[in-house]
DNA sequence: GGCGCTCTCGGTTAACTGAC
DNA sequence: GTCAGTTAACCGAGAGCGCC
């Protein structure tokens, strides 16, 4: 039986206490059918002792991996991993009473009193069995490192923790050779790169990768990690698209502020602005090609107030506008007055709104562009200007 | 996993409309 | 006819996605 993620249906750990349990009686010696019918609750079906050797492989496969998660501490987590079997049959058994008169009164010239006498001397005199001494010690440090398991059960997931200590080992060891060592990294990536992140990841597809974001969002590990996976990596994009207003509550603004319109957090001496010129974009909803254009020229034209001038629209100069629009170009450091590099005003084309790559401006604008960006900006101005805004 | 078609996006340009 | 404002279409690139 695999317990790989294909099989047993999960991404992440499953252990509980009846697994650990079903490991402390098997290391104490009780016969597995035993421990099948006690503590996992299978049917006399599967007591096939075949079956039951491949549930102990999997607790303790997973055993080692929750051991991940206590670092240096659990360095003998592999103890759990030696057969006890092994460990009592090296164990050297004392001679019984019985043997010790054929070996040393084989005549009975002693009586019952005088040879037990003797025979405790024996015993007492006799030199210790190192292996069974040695034996005896991995046991008890069997039990106690067992008995810490218990502790790192219910231990909760932080984003620092290496996804070794929480996922299926194989798993685990692809995410790791993809640069992606921690859960912390694991939600940063999947948020980044959206519902296809694990094109990143080689061998791991589509299923794995939609069990593993949903694990990461469930309530439990998005409180623990106080971090979780957005709603766009949870849903194919078409899938998404239906309620495409959740993107919003994932647009985040890079460090210089400069963010999509939907998102910007000006400060609050702007946000009045803000809030007209989406009323103004509003307007043009029912013609998508004129709402996308406008949107284009309105937000680059609120970030240039809020961002550079720091001054509300209705005191800017579209002159102001165009000296800045003149001045944009991707390698352009000296000839540049303003607080945000121009490299910072200009992104990667083709980025989504959506992701931290995403920019005002792909580049320089060409005259046309310019030319329409002003036309554009000038009727908002102006439109802003009314009494009724 | 590879391939190829489709979709989406930002930038750009051209066409359309109405006022003068 | 000219101009400003508005709208649509095109382009190129990358991502999405289905099929084998």
């Amino acid at each position: 039986m695999s317990r790989n993620w294909r099989s047993a249906g999960t991404v992440a750990i499953g252990l509980g206490k009846r697994q650990l349990a079903f490991l402390r009686g098997y290391l104490d010696g009780l016969p597995l059918p035993v421990l099948g019918r006690r503590y996992l609750s299978v049917g006399d079906s599967d007591l096939d002792l075949r079956v039951l050797k491949a549930h102990l492989k999997s607790i303790r496969q997973q055993v080692m991996v929750i051991g991940e998660r206590g670092g240096r501490e659990f360095k003998d987590a592999r103890l759990l991993l030696l057969d006890p079997d092994k460990l009592r049959s090296t164990a050297t058994q004392p001679m019984s009473l019985e043997e010790f008169r054929q070996e040393r009164d084989p005549y009975e010239m002693y009586s019952e009193s005088e040879l037990l006498e003797i025979y405790q001397e024996a015993l007492a005199d006799a030199p210790p069995d190192r292996r069974a001494q040695r034996n005896e010690r991995i046991r008890r440090r069997q039990v106690a490192v067992l008995s810490q398991f218990e502790h790192l059960l219910h231990a909760d997931p932080s984003p620092k923790d290496g996804v070794a200590g929480w996922l299926e080992p194989s798993l685990a060891s692809r995410l790791i050779a993809a640069e992606i060592p921690t859960l912390g990294k694991l939600v940063a990536v999947i948020n980044e790169q959206g519902y296809w992140w694990f094109k990143l990841v080689p061998g791991v597809g589509e299923k794995v990768a939609r069990s593993l974001a949903t694990w990461l969002a469930s309530p439990y590990i998005a409180t623990s990690l106080k971090t979780t996976v957005g709603p766009h990596a949870l849903k194919r994009h078409k899938e998404h698209k239906k309620s495409r207003h959740c993107d919003l509550d994932r647009l985040r603004a890079p460090s210089s502020g400069i963010a999509p319109i939907e998102a910007f957090v000006p400060p609050a001496r702007f946000a009045a602005d803000r809030e007209a010129v989406l009323a103004w974009l509003d307007g043009y909803k029912a013609k998508p090609s004129t709402y996308r254009a406008y949107r284009k020229e309105a937000e680059r034209l609120v970030l240039f107030a809020a961002l550079e001038l720091r001054k509300p629209l209705a005191s800017i100069y579209i002159e102001q506008y165009r000296d800045f629009l003149d001045r944009l170009a991707p390698g352009n450091t000296e000839d540049w007055p303003y607080r945000i590099a121009a490299a910072d005003w200009i992104g990667e084309p083709k980025a989504k709104r959506w992701t931290d790559r995403w920019r005002p401006f792909t580049g320089a604008l060409s005259d046309k562009s310019r030319k329409l960006a002003l036309d554009v900006c000038r009727t908002l101005l102006a439109q802003l200007a009314q009494p009724s805004h």
